[in-house]
DNA sequence: GCCGTTTTCGGCCCGACTGTTTTCAGTCG
C-alpha cells in the first residue's frame, strides 16, 4: 500500500473536489487541500501520530485530525462517503478537462445529467450545450482539446505512482520463498516519463508460489491472467501489473528482453540473427544446433553480441546500440554525482517546509555540497514576495550557512518569473545581490511561438539569470508545452552560457527527454534540479536523473554535478559576459 | 475547516485571462 500520508492526501483532496462541486463553499474546499497538501507533504507517518501529533501539521484541526483517525481505523471516512454518494464519480472526473472547474461541472450535471467525460463528449456533439448559460462554441471546441490530451495520455500513470507501486510488490515477492531475483522491468525500469502497466520479473526455480503470492496482493482488485509463468493484475486504480516468472538461468536473456523497448529488443535480436544465433527471453542460442550460449545476466548476453552492457533509460532504439557497437556509450549520470540542487522553495512563498527543515535535509538526507534556495519573486502576485521579505531571508541563509559547520554551502537565489515581453521581477541592480536566479514561464501561455521565442531568449540574455528553469511549462497529461522554436533558445542557452533546467516534478520533467537530445546538440549545459516544495519532494530528483538519462546527459553536462569552484565561475563567467565592456 | 488573533469570529494568495456576457463568473497559476 501507499503511505497513508498519500492515501489520506488523496482522500482529501477528493473530498474538496466533491465539496466545491456540491456547494461551492470555496473557503472549506481550499481547506482540506491545503490540510492534503500539507499531509502528502509531511515527513512523519500519520498512522504513527495521536490526535495531538496530527493536529500539529500545519492546516490539520480537530475536524480534520478526527477524519484521518476515523480513516486509520476503519478505512474510511464517512463525510466523504456520504458526499461520493451526492456526486457520480465521472463529475468529478469532468473537472479534470482543462477550463472546466466544479462550477461549470455542476452545471453539467444538473441541467443536462451529464456524469462522465464520454457523456459529455456526446452532449457536445449532440449540440446539447449550445444554449446553456455560460457555454459556447468555443468552450465546446476548448473542452474537446481537452478530452483529446486526457485521452492522449490515456491510462498512464506518473512514474511514481508506477514506481511506489512497483516497489511494494517487489518487496512482497521478494519475501517469498524461493525468490533468486525480482526485479522491475519495462517502460518503468526504462524511467519513461510515463507508464502504462507495470512488468515485474521473478527469478526463482518453482514458480507457483509467486503466482499464488501474487494474484493474492492486497493491491490486486481484479486477477485479469493467471498461468504458470505469466499473470496479470488490475489495481485498484486501474493498473495493470504483469508478472513473469523464469528459471534463474534465464534471468539475464528475460530481463533484457522485458525491459524493452521494443524497437531496442528487435534492433538487437537482428543483430543476433546476423551472427547466426537467436536471441528469446530464455537466452541467446546457437540458432543451428539450439545449444544456450549465454543468458544469465544481461551483461554477458550484451557482450556476446559485442556490446557493452546498455543502460535500461538508453533503450529506445536512438543511437545506444551503433554507440554501445562503435565504444562511445555514454557514462551517463548518476544520483550520486549530483553535488547539489539549485531551484527549491520554502516556506516563504509556496513552500511546505522551513528554512532550516529544507537545508537539513539537503545535509543529512541527500549529502549535498551545495545547496540554493529560489523561492518565488513578486511577479507571480500570489505569492506575496516583497524586496524586504528576499533581503530578510538571505540574512537568514547567510546566517545559518555560517552555522553550519558540516553540510552544503548555501546559495541564496529566487526563482523569477519571464514576463510576457522577457523581463524578470527585479533591476539589475538588485539581481546582482543573488548567487544564482532561476527563472521560468509562469503565465501568458499562448503566446505565438515568435513572441514566445523572443521571450525566452530574452531572459536568456540577462545577465543574472543563470538557469532556464521549466522550459515548456507542460503539465503531463493536463497541459502541452508553449510554443517555441527550440533550436532558438537552445543556441541562445549555449551561446548566454544559461542552464537549461531538467526540471524534476513527475509531472513536469520539463525538458523532456527528447529535448534534452536535441538541445546537447547546441552544446547547452544543464541543471538537474528538484523544485522540491517539500523535504520529501527533494527526493524526486531521481526522476530528474531518470529524465537526464534518457537524454544521454553525462555529469560534465550538469552543472550541478561539478565543485561548487566550478560551478561558481559558471555563474560568474555569466554576469561578466553581461558587463558592458570598459 | 483552519487560523490567528484585534482570543472566538472574520478572513481565507491575488491578479489576470477567457469566453461569455453586455459587466462578469469561472478558471487558472
Amino acid at each position: 500500500m501507499a503511505r497513508p500520508n498519500e492515501e489520506v492526501e488523496a482522500l482529501f483532496q477528493e473530498y474538496a473536489d466533491l465539496i466545491s462541486i456540491t456547494t461551492g463553499d470555496a473557503h472549506r474546499a481550499r481547506a482540506y487541500e491545503k490540510a492534503a497538501r500539507s499531509i502528502g507533504g509531511y515527513d512523519a507517518d500519520v498512522s504513527r501520530l495521536d490526535d495531538k501529533g496530527l493536529r500539529a501539521i500545519p492546516n490539520v484541526g480537530s475536524s480534520i485530525a478526527d477524519k484521518i483517525s476515523e480513516y486509520l481505523r476503519t478505512g474510511r471516512v464517512s463525510a466523504v462517503e456520504e458526499a461520493r454518494t451526492r456526486v457520480p464519480a465521472g463529475v468529478r472526473q469532468l473537472t479534470a478537462i482543462p477550463m472546466l472547474g466544479p462550477k461549470r461541472a455542476k452545471t453539467l450535471y444538473e441541467t443536462l445529467h451529464v456524469s462522465s467525460v464520454p457523456e459529455l463528449v456526446e452532449a457536445i456533439h449532440a449540440g446539447r450545450l449550445r444554449d446553456l448559460r455560460g457555454f459556447g462554441a468555443r468552450s465546446e471546441e476548448k473542452i474537446l482539446h481537452g478530452v483529446e490530451l486526457m485521452q492522449a495520455a490515456g491510462d498512464r500513470v506518473l512514474l511514481p505512482v508506477a514506481g511506489e507501486l512497483a516497489g511494494e510488490i517487489v518487496a512482497a515477492l521478494s519475501a517469498v520463498t524461493g525468490c533468486v531475483r525480482c526485479e522491475i522491468a519495462g517502460s518503468l525500469r526504462r524511467m519513461r516519463e510515463t507508464v502504462g502497466d507495470v512488468d515485474i520479473l521473478v527469478a526463482a526455480r518453482k514458480s507457483e508460489p509467486f503466482m499464488a503470492a501474487f494474484t493474492a496482493l492486497p493491491q490486486a482488485a481484479e486477477v485479469v491472467a493467471e498461468g504458470p509463468t505469466k499473470s496479470g493484475i488490475r489495481t485498484r486504480s486501474g493498473l495493470r501489473v504483469d508478472l513473469r516468472v523464469v528459471h534463474p538461468d534465464a534471468w539475464g536473456a528475460a530481463l533484457l528482453y522485458f525491459t524493452g523497448s521494443r524497437a531496442h529488443n528487435i534492433k538487437v535480436r537482428r543483430i543476433a540473427q546476423r551472427q547466426g544465433l537467436k536471441l528469446s527471453e530464455y537466452g541467446l542460442f546457437d540458432a543451428e544446433s539450439g545449444r544456450r550460449i549465454v543468458s544469465r545476466t544481461e551483461e554477458k548476453v550484451y557482450q556476446r553480441l559485442g556490446m557493452p552492457w546498455i543502460p535500461p533509460p538508453l533503450r529506445e532504439d536512438r543511437g545506444e546500440i551503433e554507440a554501445a557497437q562503435e565504444g562511445r556509450l555514454p557514462e551517463v549520470l548518476t544520483r550520486r554525482q549530483l553535488r547539489g540542487d539549485l531551484h527549491t522553495h520554502t516556506d516563504l512563498t509556496d513552500g511546505l517546509a522551513t528554512l532550516e527543515e529544507m537545508v537539513r535535509a539537503a545535509a543529512d538526507e541527500h549529502g549535498y555540497s551545495y545547496y540554493a534556495i529560489t523561492d518565488h519573486a513578486p511577479a507571480l502576485a500570489m505569492q506575496r514576495m516583497t524586496d524586504e521579505k528576499i533581503l530578510q531571508q538571505r540574512e537568514q541563509v547567510r546566517r545559518l550557512g555560517a552555522s553550519l559547520h558540516k553540510g552544503p554551502r548555501l546559495l541564496h537565489g529566487t526563482e523569477l518569473n519571464i514576463a510576457p515581453d522577457g523581463g524578470v521581477d527585479w533591476p539589475d541592480g538588485f539581481l546582482a545581490g543573488f548567487d544564482l536566479c532561476v527563472a521560468s514561464v509562469h503565465s501568458h501561455f499562448q503566446q505565438g511561438r515568435a513572441a514566445m521565442t523572443r521571450r525566452i531568449v530574452r531572459a536568456c540574455e540577462n545577465p543574472h539569470v543563470h538557469v532556464l528553469g521549466h522550459l515548456t511549462t507542460r503539465l503531463i497529461g493536463k497541459r502541452p508545452g508553449i510554443d517555441i522554436d527550440p533550436d532558438e533558445v537552445f543556441a541562445a542557452c549555449a551561446r548566454t552560457g544559461t542552464a537549461l533546467e531538467v526540471n524534476s516534478q513527475p509531472d513536469r520533467l520539463d525538458v523532456s527527454d527528447e529535448l534534452i537530445l536535441r538541445a546537447r546538440g547546441h552544446g547547452v549545459k544543464f541543471a538537474v534540479d528538484s523544485d522540491a516544495h517539500s523535504v520529501r519532494a527533494l527526493d524526486g530528483i531521481r526522476y530528474g536523473v531518470g529524465t537526464a538519462q534518457r537524454g544521454w546527459l553525462t555529469a560534465e553536462d550538469v552543472i550541478n554535478t561539478w565543485s561548487r569552484q566550478r560551478l561558481l565561475r559558471f555563474i560568474e563567467a555569466k554576469r561578466r559576459r553581461g558587463r558592458p565592456a570598459g
